[in-house]
DNA sequence: GTCTATAGTGCGATAGAC
DNA sequence: GTCTATCGCACTATAGAC
């Protein structure tokens, strides 16, 4: 095995399967490198750390996030910026991953280990975002609160499209929690 | 050493002193055991992990912000009564405090580690308000949406007073940020 | 690729309070 | 004497150093 191809393919998927058959907290990372035919080591050259493995590309979501909230017409106010930045990352979110969705976010689920990791990693999203309304000349606080507004937004929109994946797709789950957002602000 | 009272105040002094000399990372739960006159194993039963030395007590405040959601007169709208639950987290927030709160925020900063169980514990408190507004009638994606954007406001306020404790205090913070994100809200 | 430090746990012993 | 906080030790797994 020692030379064979997507040595982080195979290990994401190793604990992919380990983690679903006996649970995240009963599989140690010898037990995913073994499965993929590896060693503890070269786990670790992959990912920081044993939570990594399953958050590995969440880089890219930020970026397409950044870059539709960037292109967005300069004349949309903040919030409308965001729900452009939502909507590209909802392109992520098809009919054909969300098995993989719905698994990851039950083996998430599972963890308060995980759930902090999948936190942080929201919180850096919301940060990028926030970077780029500043970049559009929103200032602060108006910045940080609706790019925290926008993270809000998209958990709630994907937390009820792994439970239900409705075939109006992730697109309509996001603007109807957007909507109901402005109109909660709206009441007195 | 061993039957001196308040041995679970000791290790938070002690920790917090540590962090502070040489930083998180280089503070082993043995120095900080040593420094109270304690051992490690003692650390454990007062803490679930070395994180938690600095997050004992937010249960406290989970439960005054519940208390003023739900004691909110029962026709104000959920942003409202999330506000009422801010001002009752406010009132934790005094000038007294200040200094031992930015001390603390300071080692926060400084550990990826210790921002993620911060985090978490934020997200414990907006699905406890979620769950306040829930009891008063409000609907779901309602009320999950009003509770993380009230903890949104909180992070807000409370950084802005960590940086800069303006005579108004607190509870001005608080009022300027959800006014901001209302403003937000409104814009097309 | 091995070797080590540290977090965290289980269990039994012990010291002091009452 | 009992009761309980603390301790000592042995152990596993993560993570990082060499």
């Amino acid at each position: 095995m020692r030379w064979l191809p997507d040595a982080m393919g195979r290990l994401q998927a190793a604990a992919l399967e380990l983690f679903l058959e006996r649970g995240y907290e009963a599989t140690t990372v010898a037990d995913i490198a073994e499965r993929a035919g590896l060693t503890k080591r070269t786990f670790f050259r992959y990912f920081a750390d044993k939570r990594e493995v399953l958050f590995i590309g969440s880089e890219r979501l930020v970026e397409a996030f950044v870059a539709a909230v960037t292109q967005a017409p300069a004349e949309a106010p903040p919030l409308a910026a965001m729900e452009a930045g939502l909507h590209a990352l909802g392109d992520s979110f098809t009919a054909e991953r969300h098995r993989f969705a719905a698994e990851r976010a039950a083996i998430i689920a599972s963890s308060p280990e995980l759930q902090e990791r999948e936190l942080i990693k929201l919180a850096a999203m919301a940060a990028a975002a926030a970077a780029a309304l500043r970049a559009r000349g929103v200032g602060e606080p108006a910045a940080t609160l609706a790019a925290d507004a926008a993270i809000t937004v998209f958990r709630v929109a994907f937390s009820r499209w792994v439970a239900d994946d409705r075939p109006e797709g992730f697109r309509a789950l996001t603007r109807e929690s957007l909507d109901t957002l402005r109109m909660l602000a709206a009441a007195p």
